[in-house]
RNA sequence: GUGAUUGUAGCUCAGCUGGUUAGAGCGCCUGACUGUGACUCAGGAGGUCGCCGGUUCGAACCCGGUCAGUCACCCCA
């Protein structure tokens, strides 16, 4: 087994049945964005290094350990995305589509990070997200987060919990740094080695500790509400009025703080407890400044990620696995001159109808091909033997209801009829 | 990156304090049965017990290493 080549550590392979799980779920996410108004970007899975360092922030946890970097054979650094933001915003300058007005892009695909693997935490993963860039005010914020709640409530997660809350901006989030640091400074000492290290990096993130010796300094922090600017308590009322309006529930989270360095204002997560740890399947919120440190135009903008995997999974334990319906004919010729009638038939039944068509060219019995139909999930079978060779017949079997029906062999309009399906 | 835990057939798992030929259920193939499929019965295929090394007369079992999964931390989708 050793000596086999297997699937690189963090990663997996989709196969049948759970990649039709995947297309499935791929098509509403196209169709949901569509409905939204927002259009695919593609970008490539590779980009210069630079990129997430400038974009991401040189000291995230993401670009300091986690990125697949490597240089290529011209010495050029690349990195495999480890995020679609920054990619997006790249695309979008390099197109001068920021000059054209408000923007909405949305994408699906893999991500790259360098982490040890777990449940629901994976090297490659999948993500799907939207951008929208242009607008300031509440409304965006509102039609983002809204949107991940469609996917979300059209599933019939009951179990997903929207947390919200806003990080300030470039004028009060610098004062909450302070403050959170006149706070936790003359306590260092009694920190966790984690919140020690945070201090300096990201104070915010001592909020979210989940070690006991920083809770008692944890409940006594200051909180942002205490220093945050008028304007940006008016836009986070303002959205979360929005929400109240569309029914959206949501808790005001303070804990809530991402983690990558271009956010400002409002952040979120969709967060279910089914996936333990790795409990976030959504998370977002506004990065007015990472066009502008990009090297393009002042540009507000807000976005989400939802994590494929980990969304697939809420499903999975949600529902379970949901039986399906029986579709599609399984085609069987017993013999050779059955078979030779049967695969130019087959050829045209698969271009006429929308369900799948089956056929097994072994020889084997009657039984065994209708137990191959049953492992097909098939709802027909079409019957080709010595009987009806004889006949000119064909045998229409509905494996549901356990009846037969003949029809004229030969032409594949009259078996599309007998299956109900009228040919277009 | 830190700590813990698991690894036996395609899948789910038994396998006693180390004992010689490693099992079950499901699935798969064949037959009972060239003509009616979710049933039944009979037979069969499929394993270097994750991998490497050590201890031992003898290792699926004990020890070390390694790889992989899982859980928590860290972090995040």
């Amino acid at each position: 087994m050793s000596s086999h080549i297997t699937a690189p550590r963090g990663t997996q392979d989709i196969l049948p049945p759970t990649s039709a799980r995947w297309l499935a779920l791929e098509r509403r996410i196209h169709d949901l964005a569509r409905r939204f108004g927002y259009g695919e970007m593609r970008t490539p899975i590779f980009e210069s290094t630079e990129l997430f360092v400038r974009g991401v922030g040189e000291t995230t946890d993401i670009v300091e350990k986690e990125m697949y970097t490597f240089f290529d054979k011209g010495e050029r650094s690349i990195t495999l995305r480890p995020e679609f933001t920054a990619p997006v915003m790249r695309a979008a300058l390099e197109h001068k589509l920021f000059g054209q007005g408000p923007q909405r892009w949305y994408y699906v695909g893999p991500i790259f990070r360098y982490e040890r693997p777990q449940k629901g935490r994976y090297r490659q993963a999948h993500q799907f997200g939207v951008e929208c860039t242009g607008y300031a005010g509440p409304e965006a914020d509102f039609e983002v987060i809204a949107l991940a709640w469609e996917l979300v409530r059209s599933h019939g997660i009951e179990d997903a919990v929207l947390n919200v809350n806003t990080i300030g901006d470039d004028v009060c989030r610098p004062r909450y740094r302070e403050a959170l640091l006149a706070h936790f400074r003359p306590h260092a000492d009694e920190l966790s080695a984690d919140s020690q290290r945070r201090l300096e990096k990201n104070p915010l993130r001592i909020l979210d500790s989940k070690d006991e010796r920083d809770h008692a300094f944890v409940t006594t922090a200051p909180t942002f509400e205490s220093v945050l600017c008028d304007a940006c308590r008016e836009h986070f009322a303002a959205l979360r009025a929005y929400l109240d309006a569309a029914g959206i529930p949501y808790v005001v989270n303070p804990k809530i703080v991402r983690g990558l360095d271009y956010y400002t204002r409002t952040v979120f997560e969709i967060i279910s407890c089914v996936l333990g740890a790795q409990s976030t399947v959504c998370g977002g919120g506004r990065y007015d400044g990472l066009v502008a440190s990009l090297g393009g135009p002042p540009t507000p903008a807000v976005g989400f990620a939802l994590g494929l995997e980990r969304f697939l999974m809420m499903l999975d334990a949600l529902h379970g696995e949901v039986e399906q319906p029986r579709a599609g004919v399984q085609a069987i010729g017993l013999g050779t001159q059955a078979r030779a009638l049967l695969v130019p038939l087959v050829t045209e039944l698969r271009r006429m109808l929308a369900q799948p068509v089956f056929m097994d060219y072994d020889d084997r019995k009657l039984l065994a091909h209708l137990k191959m139909a049953d492992r097909n999930n098939a709802r027909y079978a079409l019957i080709l033997g010595s009987d009806e060779l004889a006949a000119g017949e064909l045998v229409v079997r509905d494996l549901e209801a356990r009846t037969d029906r003949r029809i004229p062999l030969g032409r594949a309009g009259d078996v599309a009829a007998a299956l109900g399906e009228e040919q277009s």
